[in-house]
DNA sequence: ATGGTAGTTAAACTA
């Protein structure tokens, strides 16, 4: 009775929607958090994820951003859906909260930012201060709630190639990580850091420099999971396999196991 | 080495 929330920026789902649909075929009863789809709902292939066994409810956004959760088709439709953070006017489609029967599910495709010092850093920390709000009142309301997405953050040294070569730069610095660590102090757990892990574990290698060769990657993919579900957590990791592949994202997709029924299945 | 590559969209923007 087991069942995997996963999470993945496909960097375009029109070029990735095949990749995605082959993973999915190896891991069916997954739920899967898509991030940066570049394109509309209404350019979404339906038929195609329909065909796989799958359904797709989507908040996209043209050339920009987008996300979605793909989900298993004898499953219940979502409700209490949402798109925003409330209260926070951001025309980027960067959030899409969804219940799956009593499972409350939230992805995020948080703000890159940048450069520190940037326009776009003042709107990043500015978007974690107004998620951070919000979550407070997800995590009160729902007992079994993952938090997952791309969150352009690399919690710890750890999670970095060369900790000293991004020293204080973006995705790794003071403010970003202070954010991200008020957010999982508000009750989350790293799903990834439950179960040992190979050393220099990364979820995002940059497209230039061979950077996937060389593993020069971050972690900044995450699954956060609320105690009672962190409970439930049987394994966790990233599948560095789809990076491998022909035109590839320059994410891998971060993954863990529940052990509980699937929800309405 | 302030480079390099990829996607979208049509020269520039974002990552």
């Amino acid at each position: 009775m087991m069942f995997e929330v996963a999470s993945w920026n496909v960097n375009s789902l029109k070029v990735r929607l095949p990749q995605v649909l082959d993973w999915l075929s190896k891991r069916p009863a997954t739920l899967l958090g898509l991030q940066e789809l570049k394109q509309v709902n209404e350019a979404v292939d339906i038929e195609k994820i329909e065909q796989a066994g799958y359904r797709i409810l989507a908040n996209g956004q043209k050339t920009y951003n987008g996300v979605a959760w793909i989900y298993p088709q004898n499953w219940s439709e979502p409700t209490d859906v949402i798109t925003d953070i409330p209260g926070f006017d951001d025309p980027q489609r960067r959030v899409l909260a969804a219940s799956f029967g009593s499972l409350r599910a939230i992805n995020l495709y948080v703000v890159n930012g940048e450069a520190v010092g940037s326009e776009k850093f003042e709107y990043k920390l500015a978007w974690l201060n107004a998620l951070h709000d919000w979550l407070a009142s997800e995590i009160a309301a729902h007992e079994q709630l993952v938090v997952l997405g791309d969150f352009n953050i690399a919690p710890e040294d750890r999670d970095v190639h060369d900790p000293q070569a991004w020293a204080g730069k973006v995705l790794c610095s003071e403010p970003e990580r202070n954010a991200l660590e008020k957010i999982i102090a508000l009750g989350l757990v790293d799903s990834f850091r439950l179960f040992e892990q190979p050393e220099q574990s990364f979820s995002w290698w940059d497209y230039r420099a061979a950077a996937f060769r060389r593993n020069h990657g971050l972690r900044i993919d995450l699954i956060l999971l609320s105690q009672t579900l962190a409970k439930k957590a049987t394994a966790a990791g990233i599948d560095i396999e789809p990076r491998q592949w022909p035109r590839p994202s320059d994410h891998a997709p971060a993954w863990v196991e529940l052990n509980q029924a699937q929800p309405a299945a």
